[in-house]
DNA sequence: TGAATAATGGCCT
DNA sequence: AGGCCATTATTCA
């Protein structure tokens, strides 16, 4: 199976199933470069949208899922949020933290 | 400083 | 037509 965004991306502009706003939000999310992560209101907002609600309830929804990188997607405050796995206090992925993390010391140290 | 509430914008039923 | 959401920003204490 070819787990390549390319090939993500070829499904997401064959899919008619979806909006056009849908399909900026999971072209946009494989546009975000692997060690970056994304908040849901910059990505709508690249996607000329001001709700992130929209942006994470399309992810929440996607039809893509888990093919979709929705785990680059993070809240503004650089946690996870709440994608799959939020289970009631369990222990979110630590990748996804190290992910957030990682793009922390970008912005404060340059 | 910390927590809670309001506003927001689009998707699903 | 109404409710929902994996957020964000602002305001109150």
């Amino acid at each position: 199976m070819e787990c390549s965004v390319e090939e993500i991306r070829k499904r997401v502009l064959v899919s008619t199933n979806i909006t056009e706003f849908q399909r900026k939000v999971y072209l946009e999310l494989l546009n975000v470069p692997r060690g970056e992560t994304i908040s849901y209101g910059e990505l709508a907002r690249r996607i000329g949208c001001r709700s992130a609600q929209a942006v994470g309830q399309a992810l929440k929804r996607n039809p893509f899922a888990p093919d979709v990188p929705c785990h680059r997607v993070i809240a503004y405050d650089g946690s996870i949020g709440g994608f799959e796995g939020q289970r009631k206090g369990e222990t979110i992925d630590k990748k996804q933290r190290l992910l957030a993390a990682e793009r922390l010391p970008e912005l404060k140290g340059n």
